[in-house]
DNA sequence: GGCGGTTGTGGAATCGATTGTGCATTGCTG
DNA sequence: CAGCAATGCACAATCGATTCCACAACCGCC
């Protein structure tokens, strides 16, 4: 369709200079209604689309925002898993409605330099990394002198970093107080048991026991992060135990579907025997069987904040970190 | 930690020229292997690192492939489907592996000019669409004249641009032998019925009924793509039949879910009752209940046969369509 | 010692846009 | 009608790298 290569033949064909249709088409300058009517036209007729690398070389900006997956040890850890993709899936639409584009990295943080050699790149405005966990203190040093950066996760007092995520331990509270009002006295807490998050939504749960005077009564049952280990973490331990608990409150969704199949495979009754309430409100808990009680993250809201607080620091300004306060998604699991 | 701003300042500070700088870096042309290493040595002791932009301003190369995900009319539709946020992993490994960065689109094709909007701002090098849809003609247009794209779909003969896919025929053979090896007389097809990928699978199911004889007994239950309405729409006619199918071929595994959810609700036993098959080989898959048998697409190597193909592609090959043998995962429900 | 050939390096053009500055031209005011 | 401001446009610098070309130094050989 276009054979207009550049700006340069652009403005021989329309005979005017390269500056009056930078400025004709971008809206930016002095020029004649006419002129601008003409170019625009002209601009549409012959496909014309300025280079946007040219431009962000000239302009210092790239429009696009880089979103970091940190993986951990295990290179496949995250594949599987729902949360990153569902979290990546808001983010894109988050980042277009700006007209940023969403360059997609998932990283193994070998050395403590994975973030330099990012940001140095000059690739991105801005960067959203996508959980803290063993990377803490590298995305802490960094905030440091780098500015356009916003992180998904907990925040913990003296954290420097702007970090957007739910209320862990108000989450985990939500879901002990939750499972009580449904009569459960025999409390247990699934999932992985590394991570700020995972620790203060546990905390969350104890001091509800404590509260209720149920706090000798809590069964911890750790597992991995990845769905298929989870699965079979929560099962040996389940089909060992003395007497089951009557609530499980698991520290994602992904552990709490893990936590629904044990028990499924053990035939035990849910939410007859045991009520399960899950972490994250991911889409997948409605399509479960029973489908999932959970803590719901908004993780499109969530998604919408990273994205609004970076753009603030790109303007320059400093931002707080938020919590979000997490709400109750009632289905048929408890 | 670096203080240095450009190749210029560093050459003044290495005391040799830009020219050298560059080629000492990247490995091409003629440098002594004294001042290679020395300039080496000082660009990660100062943390240099080279504007990505101003190298594909020069170069004429981004080292981005964007990958572009069509949204129906529902904005929404997609947002919950973990076949789209899968196959994006997928990409996002197979691209890093060759030094490429995945630029992450979401378009809602309102025009038919988004591909030339995409192909004409120089932001990739080529580019990868998921899924065909309605948007066959579009893309069979643009693909005339712009060679480095790759398409996820099926294959109709006579098809002008490169697609990778699964043998959606030979997938739904595939899962219409195993009903009825599995002793199913009465079959029914679940899932949505626009779409070039889902009219192949149920053609391969009708040849298989047809071969056994069985052809008149095929009953079909159309549904939406989106999770939610899938569930409500089999629940609705699965409820209101007069005899339930013994073995349900779903056209994607998402339906296959909501099939099971629907199953479920009705209080079917499965596999006892009514045996199903989902189709796609999604990990989410394994984690409902009880886990899904499915035919496997093969996700992660299509991604990278996707990859291969447009790095061929960008050097100027001519590749042709793939298609993917489907294969079988037995898990538990059939 | 002169000469072709190699090697290492620097100068400067180049990629394609944006944008500050300057120069006509036009319009308005007293 | 002189003088000044506003308007519309062109020229050229600029962003930061890569790479073509030229040139000097050095080598070995006759």
């Amino acid at each position: 369709m276009s054979n207009i290569k550049n700006l340069k033949e652009f403005a021989q064909l329309a005979g005017v200079s390269t500056a009056t249709i930078s400025r004709a088409l971008s809206g930016t300058g002095r020029v004649s209604e006419e002129t601008r009517q003409r170019i625009a036209t002209l601009a549409d007729r012959l496909g014309y689309q300025p280079n946007v690398t040219a431009r962000n070389l000239r302009t210092q900006r790239t429009m696009t925002v880089g979103v970091l997956v940190p993986l951990g040890h295990e290179a496949a850890q995250h594949l599987s898993d729902p949360f990153f993709n569902t979290m990546t899936g808001f983010l894109a639409d988050a980042l277009s409605d700006h007209g940023y584009d969403l360059l997609l990295s998932r990283v193994l943080p070998k050395s403590d330099r994975w973030l330099d050699r990012y940001i140095g790149s000059g690739k991105v405005d801005g960067i959203i990394v996508i959980g803290q966990s063993t990377e803490f203190a590298v995305i802490e040093t960094v905030s440091r002198r780098y500015l356009p950066m916003v992180v998904w996760g907990g925040q913990v007092s003296g954290q420097h970093h702007c970090s957007v995520g739910s209320d862990n331990r108000a989450g985990g509270i939500l879901a002990a107080r939750h499972l009580i009002e449904r009569g459960c006295r025999r409390i247990a807490f699934a999932g992985p048991t590394r991570g700020p998050e995972f620790g203060e939504r546990l905390q969350g749960v104890k001091q509800v026991l404590h509260e209720q005077g149920l706090s000798e009564t809590l069964i911890e049952l750790p597992s991995h992060f990845e769905p298929e280990a989870a699965f079979a973490d929560i099962l040996a331990q389940l089909d060992g135990i003395a007497e089951l608990p009557d609530g499980i409150v698991a520290g994602s969704d992904v552990t709490a579907i893990g936590v629904l199949r044990a028990l499924q495979e053990l035939q035990v009754d849910v939410p007859g025997r045991v009520k399960v309430i899950g972490y994250d409100g991911l889409p997948v808990g409605a399509q479960v069987s029973p489908p999932l009680t959970t803590v719901d993250q908004q993780l499109r809201r969530g998604a919408g904040l990273m994205v609004e607080l970076l753009l603030r620091r790109l303007a320059g300004e400093a931002t707080e970190s938020r919590m979000i306060a997490p709400n109750l998604i009632l289905r048929s699991s408890t």
